[in-house]
This record gives structure tokens, C-alpha cells and sequence, in this order.
DNA sequence: GACCAATCCCTACAAATGTAGGGATATGCT
DNA sequence: AGCATATCCCTACATTTGTAGGGATTGGTC
């Protein structure tokens, strides 16, 4: 396993739009989360290297020589990570606890807690 | 509501001991904590420090002009703000998703299983 | 063929975090 | 009394994170 890099929390969000579209320039990447980060261009440059950096985004120059960016790891399995992370930390890497807790805070309808619960027994003859 | 501390990773296993017993100086802590982290005493009391900046430990003299610790904040607060954070980043704050994820990447078994349907029967009614 | 806008790379810089060291002081023992 | 300890406070210092700015280059445009 290529033991999954740490990405921050404004990198969560770069990472989130490119996982969504991909690849993308810097300048796209800037422009489409303007409206929720309205970060500089440069941030978004910044931040981009040091996904490279760490392993979390690729990038290649297209035919008229610009730079595009794609990821180099699956959401899926920095969700894994983040979630192992985060349950390691909080709740002493115990999954019951932490289901729990979460079960317990939402305000969940009836329509959630009946696909919940199916999820929970399919879980258990797989 | 006193808006809670953000409590990092380090600073979270010294309240774990906080939160387990105290108050505490900080040696006992050191000790204490010896085991799982093996830190310098000045490094226990430098997170303390922080800790009481933050406003999530107090600290008050003991008669023999000692120092002790205890939490300012509870325990279940800090780990309801934690998940709502944890949640918010990664699940875009929706909880079911985030069930549904916990939930099939955790290996529980068939009582785990029942105990948890139950306390999603019983958010519904509550 | 000179200028503007887009792109890139390098550098910056403050706050937060992890992890202490040093030196002053108080305190108990011998 | 003098010394070893325990405690405390102040300071330090590298790394990571958030958030850019400046200046060089290049491709169009008039």
C-alpha cells in the first residue's frame, strides 16, 4: 500500500474539485472554487505542488505546453485513511463507539435508519 | 456555547488523561503518559500551557504550592465538535453517508450489529 | 515588433504544532 | 547549611499549513 499522504485541510478542498473533474488547470481549478475558497491563483499553485509534492496530484503540460492537474490517489481510499485517522484519534481506533456517537448525534429519518440498518446486516454476511 | 478549543492530535492525548483522572500535576501526567508517548516533562507542560490558553484545561495551586491540572471542557463536547468537523470535511457534513461508510468498512460483529440497529430505532423516537 | 494577459517558478511569512532545553526557585535530606 | 530534586517559567526551533506576491516567459493582438 503507498501509505496514503497527509492532505490538509484546504488541500481536502482542491483535491475534493479535482476528484470531481479532472484533469484541470490552475487556472480552471482557481475559477471553479472561487465561490466556495476564493483563494488567489498562486494559492491554488501553491497548494497544487505540494499535492505533487506529496504524492496526492500528477500533472503533465498539454499540447500548447500548459500544465494540468489530476489525481494521483482515489478518494476512496483517502476517505479510508482520513476515517481510520480520524477514528484512531477519537475513539481509540474503536469502530462500534464511533457509529455510535454518529448514531446517536444526527438527526436521522426513518427512510436513513432503515437503509442504515440494512447496510449494518449486509455487512455482516459478506 | 463556549465555541470549543481546537485541541491538536498531541495535545488530544493529554486530555484523554485528563479526561480519564484528575486533576494531575504535571508530572504525574509525564508518568502517566510515559508509555504511550514518551515525552519530556517540558513537553507535557508546554501542551498544558496551550491547553489553558485555548481554555480547555484549568489549572489551579495545590496547598503545597503545587501545580494541578484538570479539563475545563467535557469530554463528550469535544468529541461531539471533533465529529461535527471530521464530518463536515470529508462528508460535506451529512451524517448517513458518513454511517454508511463506517459502517462497511468496520469489521462488527453480530452483537455489535443488533446493539447498533437498536440505538438507530431508538434516535428515531427520542 | 511592442505590449498585455496568462502561466510558471521561486520566495515569503505568520500561525499552529511537535518537541524540547535552560535557568531560577523552592524544598527535603543529610 | 548545602546539595540533589522537583517545579516553573521563558525561550527555542524545525515543520506544516494557510495564504499569497514578484518577476520571468510566452503567446496573442494591434
Amino acid at each position: 500500500m503507498p501509505s496514503l499522504p497527509d492532505i490538509s485541510e484546504s488541500e481536502w478542498n482542491l483535491m475534493e474539485a479535482l476528484w470531481e473533474s479532472s484533469p484541470h488547470t490552475a487556472s480552471e481549478l482557481t475559477k471553479t472554487l472561487r465561490p466556495t475558497m476564493n483563494w488567489a491563483e498562486n494559492t491554488v499553485r501553491t497548494l497544487l505542488t505540494r499535492l505533487i509534492d506529496k504524492g496526492a496530484v500528477k500533472t503533465s503540460e498539454n499540447d500548447s505546453g500548459t500544465r494540468t492537474y489530476l489525481p494521483a490517489v482515489k478518494r476512496e481510499a483517502c476517505v479510508r485513511a482520513e476515517g481510520e485517522s480520524f477514528m484512531q484519534r477519537i475513539f481509540g481506533g474503536a469502530a462500534k463507539p464511533l457509529l455510535v456517537h454518529f448514531a446517536q448525534n444526527s438527526k436521522l429519518n426513518a427512510e436513513e435508519v432503515r437503509e442504515l440498518k440494512k447496510i449494518l446486516d449486509q455487512s455482516l454476511n459478506s
